[in-house]
DNA sequence: CCGAACGAAGACAACGTTGTCAAAAAGGGA
DNA sequence: TCCCTTTTTGACAACGTTGTCTTCGTTCGG
């Protein structure tokens, strides 16, 4: 990678555009030669001390090549383009992260670009139209959806032109590769803790039971207590809407319902923020955290999680890594690996705070 | 905007770059007819007609310019280079929320850039310099740089290249223009809400008191007391940990400090995350809010604001207004405006919830 | 001293546009 | 019919690269 040592200089020469033949002229050599070394090829022949000649060159005249000219001349942009709703709805901006640090990594660029709130309204269920077409007059190599949470999407026809990587969500027409957090495997490890805790009378604050994180969380939580040869009783969970205020109200019905002693001993709550109403529940009761009842939570939101107090222990959705993960694939479906409908599973990781 | 409308008919026919030559071939006209409708310039007359055939042709091909060869004949490229850390520590999202969304409104794209966590260590005390390097050799015709915090920044040498913008930090050297919070204002407000509310006797848990935020919070704060014939008790100024915890105990300090006539009835928090502390401390005295204590915070969190119970009235910081007047302040210096080192200062509102 | 082998030069055609210009075709009015 | 517009064309040179090929010096080994 070049990198302008003696940026103080470069600046004083450098004013509209310092060519190729600009180096080649300033090292006196020829443009062929000043290409090869700058892509370093391989059939190349060059002698050592050229091509140090050359460098120096770039460095004096602090040449810096034009990505455009290269990209139409190679035919390759090395441009990625993610569409999102994340720019919109920050909540898994750890996405674009993921997604962002690994394209640097692989010398690829990615282009972001807002996927509108057309979403809403129409019929256009799935992320957007605008977005993608301007992607694609930028000759992306290949196009990545985020989603902000686990669902089924429609993606234009347009990203069938080139490969496309879905992350957090899922191709509605299961065509589309896609990553997505193993909720099952998430609900599994949060009541898995639980019950090494000690805890076998555990109650459940659940979301809208349709979506995949609900379905996947609870079918988790279940195996968790079957493998302890238990049952989720179905009295035990309660679904409520998705905010602190649906977390309360949901632990107010399940702690007031039974007596002192039949009353479960902790709580499985599908998000963070239901999770932080629930605390107010049972702290409204002069019940302790974790003393006398447990929570666990899912969803790992920082803001939340880490400064309740007692901090909270809970589930995190691998935004980060699904961001990475989405690359990765990207870039191995550009280098010609067959596009399949595969859905990659990412693990939840369990992170231990203070309220189990 | 050309938007094919009959995608599907398109991608059948498109394979691998359609190019203005095809257009003009199935249209039946030259090239410069074409590219002379696809940019439609004032000076061209071109009959009604043939405008007509021409997008006609677009649409039934597919057609889709090719951005890089525009950008390389017409060397402009519309694109603005966004560098920032917010990518690494997501915390002020919005400010991309708000410069992307401008930015697509202005026809333009936004490139994103990781800048480096260099920031840690060495004598780089500013935002980085490979990220304006590659952004550079994208040939943005502007970058912007944006920080989690308000604070002053050193840009890399490179960055006066092209006009620039500083947005949620200033130029520590004083030379670029920048965007950033009415930290004063808004400490202001936060304390005339209290008066207003019938509070005289304030009590301030405080951010390092060397940072810009707590600086112009703390200014705003004695001007409104000021206003009002009061002075701010220096006794009821205590600094803290920016964090939950550092609320909490600041907020203990305070209220056992003094016996119960002449404890503070109102808490200005310099910051959410510390609300969020002084809000247990404030339960945990069996104090009601705002019954015993009115409390008020700032920054906005939403994951915290929204969700504490009661809900936190608190100063909203202007991100996406920060954001989209950045593109807007670099479209004007892009456009030929002279650039200066001005401030923009962006108004802090209050949000009313139920603390107060 | 000859022919390899190597290093480098130079030319040229892409890539897909934008621009500019002179010139040709089509149409209209007198 | 002739002239004058209004449209439309074709040609060509940019833009800054990549990539391929031929040619031309060197230098070195034998």
């Amino acid at each position: 990678m070049a990198k302008p040592t003696t940026p103080q200089k470069a600046a004083a020469v450098r004013q509209r555009g310092v060519t190729m033949s600009d180096v080649a002229r300033h090292a006196g050599v020829s443009r062929t030669a000043v290409s090869f070394v700058l892509s370093n090829r391989e059939n190349a022949s060059i002698s050592e001390e050229t091509r140090i000649r050359i460098n120096d060159a770039v460095q004096a005249l602090g040449y810096r090549p034009n990505a455009g000219a290269r990209a139409l001349a190679s035919q390759r942009s090395d441009w990625y383009g993610l569409v999102t709703e994340i720019v919109t709805a920050p909540f898994a901006v750890d996405i674009i992260k993921g997604a962002q640090d690994q394209a640097w990594l692989d010398h690829r660029f990615l282009l972001i670009a807002p996927s509108d709130q057309a979403d809403a309204v129409g019929p256009n269920q799935g992320l957007e139209d605008a977005a993608t077409e301007k992607l694609l007059e930028q000759r992306v190599e290949g196009l990545l959806y985020a989603a902000t949470y686990h669902r089924g999407v429609h993606v234009p026809e347009s990203a069938h032109e080139v490969p496309t990587v879905l992350i957090n969500c899922f191709d509605a027409d299961g065509k589309l590769p896609s990553i997505v957090p193993d909720e099952r495997a998430g609900g599994r490890v949060a009541v898995e803790r639980l019950l090494r805790a000690g805890h076998s009378r555990i109650g459940v604050i659940n979301l809208d039971p349709h979506i995949p994180a609900a379905v996947g969380r609870l079918k988790g939580a279940r195996e968790a207590l079957a493998g302890a040869g238990l049952e989720l009783d179905p009295e035990l969970v309660v679904s409520g809407h998705a905010t602190a205020d649906g977390g309360y109200e949901a632990a107010c019905q399940i702690l007031d319902r039974y007596p002192k002693d039949q009353r479960p001993t902790a709580l499985f709550c599908l998000n963070d923020r239901m999770a932080m109403g629930a605390y107010d529940a049972i702290k409204e009761r002069g019940l302790t955290i974790p003393g006398d009842i447990a929570v666990i939570g899912f969803d790992n939101q920082e803001l939340i999680a880490a400064y309740l107090r007692p901090k909270l222990t809970t589930v995190a959705l691998p935004f980060e890594k699904m961001g990475a993960l989405g690359v990765q694939t990207l870039a191995a479906l550009t280098a010609g690996q067959p596009i399949t409908a595969d859905q990659q599973l990412v693990d939840c990781p369990l992170l231990e705070r203070s309220s189990v």
